[in-house]
DNA sequence: AAAATTATTTAAGTTTGTCTAAATAATAAT
DNA sequence: ATTATTATTTAGACAAACTTAAATAATTTT
């Protein structure tokens, strides 16, 4: 099946958003993408005579086994071009995204295993997300959760959901990036803040605004 | 300037047939993007708007020095993305144009850039054709003939415009590829075929057909 | 359970890049 | 210098992916 660019971007962001089972709502799919609810409508209406998609009108979209399949090249094609822009052209883990959101489109199995072979097969992305294989399988993702509500400790950040360049600005001067140790100190509960420290560092007291946007998972 | 893909594809086109100094006809453009005359017509008028050519109603069409320096960023990136699919991923010189074309559409400053020291800042691609620096400057292009115009004797094979997979297969044969040192051995004026020979190779035949497609250079 | 709110869909219109068919201009042939 | 041919442009339409505004369905609130 031959995809444009905008059925790429819808199928893997009803992937992304699907996360396990649940339908995906027009709104949701709509904010996630940047667009409108009713051209959202219109999109699954054509990815369903695709037989990508189960959709009924006001039930919400879900993946087809195509869909699925379709949706893991692409993750596929994604993850390895972070870890080329990473491992091979030395960017740094929170510049690569909207790169590889372009590159990802460039739709040839060859290129992808010779890629992914040219990197040594990774099985994991710079941002510690599994890269599925050509087949579509995968290591289960690690279970991630944002800051504000880490139970553990001691912990390691993975990501960074919010992109804007006050947050990755603020990041940069406390030497938080990706892999970065943190350990929680405090919780103080009467404005959600959180007090962590990183190794080497003084300890820094955290907003929730900022917890949330942290993702992290534990030691 | 914000370029769609299209209007990218458009200016390098230009910029392919323009070769010195006289206009593209509409036709000419047409054909070579595979695309109708009147689509032509249409974004020439685009084109102009923009002052990326200069176009008057049936005189043709010349890039503008804007445009020109964005054909040499196109012209920079593809010549990059074909070093990288050659040198890194193991591609050989024929498969590398259809993933460049399509690689070559990302437009991003650093990613270029990037790759270009990645790859040792090369100053020619796979195909011998030099490549564009960030300024737009480059060596003079070789001076290319195709096989049936060449007077030289001792020729090197530099490319091969058809990309038909007969005519790549028949080389392929003949272990004729890029950079082959061939020797002219006869020209036989009845159909315009010509003997040639690759070293360790015996002697064959080539139709005019066949030569019209190889580009040489003098050895 | 009715009213209010929110979510979703439909309808109609836009832009980009294409097309076909018809009209016009430029060039070549007699 | 007409006529014929070829090249180019115009006009009108189409598909993809989007938009806004209005209509309808689903969900929540009271």
């Amino acid at each position: 099946m031959n995809l444009s660019v905008a059925e790429e971007n819808y199928i893997k962001a009803i992937y992304k958003l699907q996360e396990g089972e649940q339908a995906v709502t027009t709104n949701a799919l709509a904010y996630e993408l940047e667009t409108k609810p009713a051209s959202v409508t219109d999109m699954a209406k054509k990815l369903k005579e695709k037989k990508l998609i189960s959709y009924e009108k006001y039930q919400g979209i879900t993946l087809s086994p195509e869909g699925r399949k379709t949706a893991l090249q692409v993750v596929r094609r994604h993850r390895l071009w972070e870890c080329f822009l990473v491992d091979k052209l030395s960017f740094s883990w929170e510049e690569v995204h909207e790169l590889a959101e372009e590159l990802e489109h460039v739709r040839s199995e060859k290129l992808i295993s010779r890629l992914s072979e040219f990197l040594g097969n990774p099985v994991i992305d710079p941002h510690g997300d599994p890269i599925p294989d050509a087949n579509g399988r995968m290591a289960k993702p690690r279970p991630q959760t944002s800051l504000d509500q880490a139970n553990a400790r001691r912990l390691v950040v993975t990501a960074v959901s919010d992109q804007s360049s006050a947050l990755l600005a603020f990041l940069n001067a406390k030497s938080i990036k990706l892999g970065t140790q943190l350990e929680i100190i405090a919780h103080y509960e009467f404005d959600n803040s959180i007090e962590i420290k990183v190794k080497h560092q003084p300890a820094i007291t955290i907003s929730e605004q900022v917890a949330k946007n942290i993702m992290v998972r534990p030691l």
